[in-house]
DNA sequence: TCAACAGTTTTTCTCGAGATTTTTAAAATC
DNA sequence: GATTTTAAAAATCTCGAGAAAAACTGTTGA
């Protein structure tokens, strides 16, 4: 293991407290219990969280890898403010690395790594099939990470990787605020078909095609949301 | 401003202590004073870099954004290891980054763009005149960094800017060690001339391959470098 | 000679309290 | 009434000391 972030710190459980926070505050943020741009007062977070202020200064110090947190000195923490035109940049760029990550995995792939990609869409299939309701929704949340994680799992590029976790995470902020509103109909699940089939039979141009619009469908239907209803969540 | 991490943290001075250990720290593991794989212990560096534990340990946090500081839970920091295939990772991921960046900066730059760009290729050319002295390499480093950046300035993708600013960190780190050693010459103000012409005369692809050429060459010199030489240098 | 063990030392991790700076609120001046 | 000044309040930043874990050393036993 060469390069390594605050997001892929430690894949056992955490066995500090600085690292429980870390944890603990990337999921509140991700999931929006802490909302965009609000500010982080340590002095009251603390408390919430159960640790000491040294403590949590340093979990929100690792934040700032995942571009989860902002800081401005003398002038404490921020959550990271959200904008439909970051969401745009993280889609275009997350399109370009993922699906540059994809065609060398489909090159590079083998037995074992297939049996990865089916194992994993199995699992995710078994937890769409019943996606209403709210705990099977985190449930869902993982399996599709994991199934993305494994599609480009034969990249040999660990760079490339690291900066596609990024943007996951920051795409997954977003996707979790247009779920309540979903207006275009998607069936997720034909596309992560297509996508597995492309994959095992090596077509790695049409794999890449079809992630490309997979990734890109997102951001358009957050885009389609009305505006009204957009800004009560993006409070850029 | 959107997304902000450690490496783009206050434009300005440092304004805390945190900032300036942070700062400290960074200069002192790209130059090569804290050497690879080296353990960081917060006891021993709190009292070089004249800060308190806390204080030393939030900084270490930071360097984690930029990977060139690692940790393991209950067992410290280290200074990122380095390696002969990490650098061809970074190599490889630059290029993919940088020319991306560069097609769309050559297509969306306007007439302050090229001022600028014109502007930094001076102050470069300038230092390159001069570059065997060992006062003037910082000085070069820092107007070779500024030159890149203003080339993919006008990119507008935030995402790709900070990946970018990343990277060029990580290979700086790495042509630091094999400035002593550079066994193949290159005619580096040819490369940047050839550089700055296509850009301003708009040809996005022609500039494109310059610049993967160029990013290449310098992965290649250390390449070049017989192994036991690099040895001393990579303990990866 | 090597491996396992126990005690010691070092280091990491954690917390609470004090000094600066920013923010807020009220009073004073134009 | 609006702007500036001043004072109080809150928050950030910083440090040193104490508990928990890891690393080291010398010893014992096979």
């Amino acid at each position: 293991m060469n390069n390594q972030t605050a997001s892929d710190l430690s894949p056992a459980g955490p066995k500090t407290l600085v690292e429980s926070a870390y944890r603990a505050l990337r999921r509140d943020i991700i999931e929006g219990r802490l909302a965009p741009g609000e500010k982080l007062r340590v002095e009251h977070l603390k408390d919430d969280y159960g640790v000491g202020a040294g403590t949590l200064r340093e979990a929100l110090s690792l934040l700032i890898s995942d571009a989860l947190v902002v800081s401005q000195g003398q002038r404490g923490f921020r959550v990271a403010p959200v904008s439909l035109e970051d969401f745009e940049d993280i889609t275009q760029t997350r399109v370009m690395l993922e699906c540059e990550a994809l065609r060398q995995s489909v090159v590079m792939g083998d037995d074992a790594w297939e049996a990865n990609l089916v194992a994993a869409f199995h699992r995710l299939a078994k937890a769409e099939e019943k996606r209403i309701g709210s705990e099977v929704r985190e449930e869902w949340e993982e399996r599709n990470r994991i199934f993305h994680e494994v599609l480009i799992a034969a990249c040999p590029s660990r760079w490339l990787k690291h900066f596609l976790s990024i943007l996951y995470q920051q795409a997954e902020r977003y996707r979790r605020m247009s779920l309540y509103l979903q207006p275009i109909p998607r069936d997720i699940h034909v596309e992560h078909e297509a996508l597995l089939h492309a994959a095992i039979n090596r077509e790695a141009e049409k794999a890449a095609e079809i992630l490309a619009e997979h990734i890109q469908m997102t951001f358009r239907s957050v885009q389609a949301i009305p505006p009204e209803q957009l800004n009560e969540k993006l409070t850029a």
